[in-house]
DNA sequence: AGTATCTTGCGACTGAGTCGCAGTAACAAC
DNA sequence: GTTGTTACTGCGACTCAGTCGCAAGATACT
């Protein structure tokens, strides 16, 4: 069982920006899509920080900044970086989507305190190991999968 | 690993209403609630069916038999019954809540075809171990998770 | 029956996310 | 670099699930 803590990068910051917008490039050069000053911006800032966020989180950062910035152009900017595969889309809570980043981080779950709102992360190969075999008994190909668990982390219980 | 399809209870829709309607009554009872004919309604409506539903379509079923409820009275009866144990929220998509009563039902996870929207039930004691032995070596006390695995269901790889 | 308390329905509201449109920017071809 | 095509942005209006406050009505306790 492994748990990587939050805030540990194989790289830097502006390495992982570099090399994310070369993905990112790639991916709407396939889509016939165009690299703008605002996709390049929203795409620097997601990779800016390691912890998960809003959109409408997101595109407070720009205002703070004063940096130009609407929110529909945050929210489809977020869909192509979801689609390019750089970006997870993940269900924290019922309310709204969170985003992180996902470009060279392994895969891995939440575990989600209920009384402090603390998310941890992790990842157990024995567990992917397992999801895959009950697949492959119901002959379901997976494509992708979340497990959240909700309950008390060790501070709060 | 175990699967079973919806549909085979234990006891027939009667008797899961009647028992179902103790255990809500002592829960609205505990909560110095009451229980009011929309409430009654609304629970033997719920445990009529074993499949996934969302709050307007539970909503629209009393409105084509023509027994007048809110939409209010749907949320407010639902999150009760969720809070009874009686009931589930299961987030099957990303746009709302869906609601499948769990009452002398197994627990079970989620497997969603991308392609036909079939859900797929089932349960595995080893995937349920593993997670606990996860959640005990991160001093993390688990109260629910959701397992959701999305992918494509036999028919339609 | 009387009364305190809870519940209902209504309609207005919230907040995340989407959409159509008119003007603007990226990019490829010359 | 100019041009033409296509995609993009910002705006504001919109959608849709879910929530809320309030006045009138139902429940349950004594």
């Amino acid at each position: 069982m492994r748990h990587r803590a939050r805030g540990t990068p194989g790289q830097g910051a502006a390495g992982r920006v570099a090399a994310g917008e070369e993905v990112f490039r790639r991916y709407l050069a396939s889509q016939k899509l165009k690299m703008t000053g605002e996709r390049r911006r929203i795409l620097a800032e997601v990779f800016s920080t390691t912890e998960h966020f809003g959109a409408d989180e997101l595109h407070l950062r720009f205002v703070d900044k004063r940096i130009p910035m609407s929110r529909a152009t945050i929210y489809r900017a977020l869909d192509h970086l979801v689609k390019s595969g750089l970006v997870r889309r993940v269900y924290l809570d019922q309310k709204r989507a969170f985003f992180e980043h996902v470009y060279g981080r392994k895969h891995h779950e939440h575990m989600i305190c209920l009384s402090c709102g603390k998310v941890i992360e992790f990842s157990d190969d024995p567990l992917e190991q397992r999801q895959d075999k009950v697949c492959r008994d119901l002959k379901f190909r997976p494509l992708r999968h979340s497990l959240r668990i909700v309950g008390l982390c060790q501070k709060c219980q």
